[in-house]
DNA sequence: CGCTGCCTTGACACGCCTCAACGAGCGTGG
DNA sequence: CCACGCTCGTTGAGGCGTGTCAAGGCAGCG
């Protein structure tokens, strides 16, 4: 049975089988976590490195004023806090959503890994740079994506990342997150959540009902929000859709009918 | 001479003088770019890694519907597009700002630096690892931070960074940034960054003028920003400095009286 | 059964945007 | 040398997106 950590890695560079069997040896011990409890909190030095095989957590800051701001998801194959190894403290706290099942490396597995094994040393390097084109995604969603394409945009993002990994079907997948932490996440308060998830409603777009995020028209949603999946680096992506004509702003959604989540 | 790039590497881990050697031979092919180039274009994949040695760039997208968002400022030492070493295809643009001077260096000689020299390996690593630390601050600052609070983290993040590198002095620098350029770095419109500039100004916390910002109380900036530069990871930082009390609001500015920007 | 956490709704306030006009500085060409 | 045009900064008026506060509904659970 594959791994859905060394599936990742294979995406980043072409290991040998002796890198594969030193990779399955790490991957043997594992730990749980309980949900709503923190893996890492910032300014921790932890000696081991950790990775999630199961489960959903996030990468979040809060504020002195309390406020608190998520600034990743991470799902099964991510690692928490492959910066520990090189940076020391963390600057940033993870939390697990759901509970996890997660993978403890020592560090110094780490510095044997970057100094012997080449190619997985690229490979891990590999998920930084794509954890860092994600982010700066996300930057350009806040910045400059109204509310509602912002949204759409992350649920496109977990749609084909939770594919990715065999987590979602091809217009759904579960989202085990409040409306508070949507807005931590998308830098809105919990109130405005809720009402620009009515319009993506409203559009027929998504349905979101216990947990569960329905995409109703894919291609519809990726559209509105000017999803390009390029920053994922996942490879095999379709051709390039270059659009000549500069495609004018997509429609606003207006909130004007309200509709009734029905999931099917 | 020490060179910027060697510098900044020597944070991320320790080099031996064949390390050092090696890279200072990478780095003596130089070449200059001009002011409002695009060095580097989303979609390219450039057969060399460009790396800044002297001047002012930065990373940023285009949306469809022409708006653009910065995601950073490259400054001497920062490399430009690692990423294309190992991800292949650019998810995103670098453009010039001011006349800058880079060095190329030939995917090759990256390839040879991670296989056979592991600890500039791990040293280039750290670079992008301080890059993404950099962006979830950024992230933080645009989801959770009002205008103001925003602008001044930027200014304290870049007097740190730029003192780093000898590029500034002890409150002041040189921001060679039109206010439209401030606004799509902050995700903010040309016309309320001047607004925001004035209510800094108002409270005599900078300065900004003929290109230069001059801070002109660091530290009651760096507290109103609620700047932490642990984010950073230069090292030598100053104690933790921990505060218990959970520090209240800092006030909001209310551009009351204008002011007169005059540099001393 | 009554809590409690989460979602929903309405009213109102405010931060930030857009549009529009104008001014200051500066390089260029007549 | 001056007139012109350009870019950039500044200001005002009005509107929209989003936040805050507050109240109520609904479902899960001890």
């Amino acid at each position: 049975m594959t791994n859905p950590f060394i599936n990742k890695l294979e995406h980043g560079a072409k290991l040998t089988p002796e890198d594969r069997a030193k990779l399955s040896e790490i991957v043997s011990r594992t730990r749980r976590v309980e949900a709503r409890s923190d893996l890492i909190h910032e300014g921790e030095n932890p000696s081991d490195v950790r990775l999630i095989l199961d489960g959903l957590a996030c990468r979040y800051k809060v504020l002195p004023n309390g406020a608190r701001q998520i600034m990743a998801y991470l799902i099964p194959g991510d690692f928490c806090d492959l910066h520990v190894a090189i940076l020391g403290e963390m600057d940033h706290s993870i939390g697990a959503i759901t509970d996890c099942r997660v993978v403890e490396i020592p560090r110094e597995t780490i510095d044997e890994l970057l100094e012997f094994h080449p190619r997985v040393a690229r490979a891990l390097w590999w998920c930084t740079l794509v954890d860092e084109g994600t982010l700066r995604e996300w930057l350009v969603s806040m910045g400059r994506r109204p509310a509602d394409q912002q949204m759409a945009h992350l649920f496109c993002e977990l749609l084909v990342r939770l594919q990715a990994v065999g987590q979602a079907t091809e217009d759904s997948f579960d989202l085990p997150l409040t409306q508070e932490e949507l807005g931590d996440t998308l830098g809105l308060s919990a109130v405005h959540v809720n009402r620009v998830l009515q319009a993506l409603r409203a559009e027929r777009l998504v349905s979101f009902r216990h947990k569960t995020l329905k995409i109703l028209d894919v291609q519809r949603l990726k559209e509105f929000a000017g999803f390009n999946p390029n920053y994922l680096h996942l490879g095999r992506k379709p051709p390039p859709a270059i659009q000549k004509n500069p495609r004018s702003v997509p429609p606003r959604l207006t909130g004007s009918t309200p509709i009734e989540d029905v999931a099917s």
